[in-house]
DNA sequence: TGGTATAGTATACAAAAAGATACTATAGGA
DNA sequence: TCCTATAGTATCTTTTTGTATACTATACCA
């Protein structure tokens, strides 16, 4: 049942997810669409310029965005998730899944 | 199409699955079964006692697993996952096919 | 002439997460 | 009598993340 590969893997997928920004970044895109910069700073909540610039560098990095910049002024830059990322779906929507049942198991609780 | 809500639950759903030692301590968990924690510790390549005790903690915390404590000497605790954490299963294996393509992805690349 | 908008970068600082290491209790065995 | 095994704590240091704030370039508009 030969383990270790198949955990580096999960904690490969894990890598690029992960991180307090990039799932809600990746979700919007997926669901939304391309985006400008600033509509996706508007749409995630609390992110500061700097993290987001980071998150999408890194999601860049890895394929799973791609970055248009259209040369005007003032700037404008456009994201969108590559054919590549958006094999990353099926991830996100089995947490969104799991995160809406999890929602009710916890107020059970209380 | 209201986001927010949405999203929070991804986040809620990825707060408790994340952080570079969980994944990895419920795939064992859900793969091989019931494991002490010396077992696990053995097999999750890395991680050090404090670490595996809070990852430990905090899964129990959510009700992800199960801690059973053998009242002897030397000491004998076994985890397991919950019913409940059973429910993490899609979304680990949506991370594990993902993870396998990744890695042939970034081959690839080089 | 000065203000606005966009997509950033630079810098300093604070907080959280992770790692390294040493320490604990105690039954049973050599 | 001392060593081993197990499942942890406790403490300190390092690394990683995140926050706050100020700064940049430049076309367009009033």
């Amino acid at each position: 049942m030969e383990m270790q590969p198949e955990l580096c893997r999960v904690e490969d997928a894990l890598g690029i997810i992960v991180g307090k920004w990039k799932p809600i970044i990746l979700l919007i895109l997926l669901q939304a669409g391309t985006q400008r910069f600033s509509e996706l700073k508007r749409r995630v909540p609390g992110i500061t310029q700097k993290m987001l610039t980071k998150q999408l560098r890194e999601l860049e990095e890895e394929d799973i965005i791609e970055r248009n910049v259209y040369p005007q002024v003032p700037p404008k830059v456009e994201y969108s998730i590559t054919d590549y990322g958006r094999g990353l779906e099926p991830i996100l929507v089995a947490m969104h899944e799991w995160g809406a049942a999890h929602a009710l198991h916890k107020m059970k609780k209380m």
